[in-house]
RNA sequence: UCCCCGGUAGCUCAAUGGUAGAGCAUUCGGCUGUUAACCGAAGGGUUGCUAGUUCGAAUCUAGCCCGGGGAGCCA
């Protein structure tokens, strides 16, 4: 007796089969019972006669929803069935029974955020939540490619850091060995820079960590983050790297997550379109670009959520902004030789209206202007002594950015808040589970 | 940190100053093709907490707690 997952139930049309998962939900209809099996893969409806098969109608009828059986029947193509098969029950084994006092707290119906975030780690079984992480294994496994594939290697940064990496942001403090004190990193960019410079092209990988007070279906205080770094590149070079890892992933997961997709009822032509060049516009004409759509900004303004959307929204792709003024940008952006008030640095906001999913550009090489600008930003000299290592031996033009995935993935999935795209989201005020 | 919104049964919600209710879930009964099945019945409440106004508060007021959305900041 083959034992089979459900997404490939479809192959044992007439056959025999054992399936191992949980009780979905299950309809019972006086002397027939409609069982629904999930097993991670997918559901599949099974149907038990009493007179055909009354010891497993026995068995089966009032079983409690998400009790874990491992059932066997003959697979049967049947319209009336969701999922287009149906299993003709013959036997089942029932795992564990889900105790009737205490039934499954997650049921087929509409949740409020606040119970489903309570109840996250049963939340994932629901087929789009499941759907959800599965397009995010894929993204993952896209992007890996993609970048190994153009010649990057994958150069871990640490997780525990001595200081910052940009001044701004808030730090995640944690005590460190015989009393010390270590960072939770919020980037991995000051590492890559190192290894980009011992192996010339790398990226990290890894979660990074943000005590930012931000409440909003953009931010997460732990996500993750895939950050490429080369040495001797411009930022042009990090535009035509940034848009060919998008559409990769975005054209990856179009191919190989299509019932998922199906699943979330994704737009399936706005995906398809996501593919290079992408737009790139410079700072001065998106400035342009917003006060004719009436947004009250000037010269010299970051640009908000709302500013974003309206950017965004004038393409069917997303769109790289590019050369900012300095003063709006991290200390460590090199300035563009031929204006300095700008700062070679670009960010790709996604479309319909998810935001900024890269930021990066060219990195400062000059060991006077990176003092300079430490200095300015009253950061700790001291603890970035290895970093400006990089810049007495060997200085070179180098540039990278990072992707913040769970935005990349939310915007991929059409998902309303950020916090649906990661198994256990971390965010202000909640930890739990 | 600031602004806005919310907290009533396990869940989703109703009740706007006058006896706290419905659907789902659970239990019992019925139903041979159900699609969040349906029909009948039962059990289930410190209305987030504290104080106040009132003959009377889920409802009005104040403070606090918890959560959501947004600003700032960022991926």
């Amino acid at each position: 007796m083959p034992v089979v997952s459900i997404e490939k139930v479809g192959e044992y049309e007439g056959k025999e089969v054992t399936i191992r998962g949980w009780l979905y939900n299950q309809r019972e209809s006086g002397k027939l019972l409609f069982p629904i099996f999930r097993d991670g893969t997918g559901i599949i409806q099974g149907v038990i006669s009493l007179k055909e098969n009354p010891e497993t109608f026995a068995k089966m009828q009032g079983l409690t929803q998400e009790s874990s059986v491992i059932v066997t029947g003959t697979v049967r193509a049947d319209q009336r069935a969701p999922g287009g098969y149906e299993l003709h029950v013959t036997g089942a084994e029932l795992v564990q029974k889900v105790a009737e006092s205490e039934p499954y707290p997650i049921q087929l119906k509409e949740h409020g955020v606040d119970f489903l975030l309570d109840q996250r780690h049963l939340w994932i079984r629901t087929p789009r939540q499941a759907s959800i992480l599965r397009i995010r294994a894929e993204a993952i496994r896209a992007a890996r490619e993609y970048m190994d594939g153009e010649g990057y290697i994958l150069t871990d940064s640490p997780v525990f850091t001595p200081a910052a990496c940009e001044g701004t942001t808030t730090l995640f403090e944690v005590s460190y060995i015989d009393d010390q004190k270590a960072y939770l990193t919020q980037s991995g960019q000051l590492y890559v820079e190192a290894t980009a410079a011992a192996l010339g092209k790398v990226y990290c990988f890894g979660p990074t960590f943000r005590a930012e007070k931000s409440k909003t279906r953009r931010h997460l205080t732990e996500f993750w983050m895939l950050e490429p770094e080369a040495a001797y590149a411009h930022l042009d070079d990090m535009m035509v790297l940034a848009e060919g890892l998008v559409s990769h992933v975005v054209q990856s997961v179009a191919k190989n997550r299509v019932r998922e997709l199906e699943t979330l009822k994704r737009d399936m032509t706005k995906l398809e379109a996501i593919k290079p060049p992408f737009p790139r516009i410079q700072y001065d004409e998106a400035v342009e670009i917003l006060q004719k759509n009436g947004k009250d900004v000037k010269w010299g303004d970051d640009f908000g959520g709302d500013e974003e959307t309206v950017l965004s929204s004038q393409y069917d792709r997303p769109v790289m902004v590019h050369r900012y003024p300095s003063a709006i940008k991290a200390f460590y952006m090199e300035p563009d030789p031929k204006r300095p008030e700008l700062a070679l640095g670009f960010d790709m906001l996604a479309p319909e209206g998810y935001g900024e999913i890269i930021g990066g550009g060219e990195r400062m090489s000059s060991y006077e202007n990176l003092v300079k600008r430490i200095r300015e930003q009253g950061l700790p000299e001291e603890a970035f002594q290895w970093y400006l290592d990089l810049r007495r031996y060997g200085s070179v033009p180098h540039a990278g950015f990072g992707l913040g995935l769970e935005r990349t993935v939310a915007w991929i999935c059409g998902t309303e808040h950020i916090r649906e795209v990661i198994p256990f989201p971390r965010m202000i005020y909640r930890m739990y589970p």
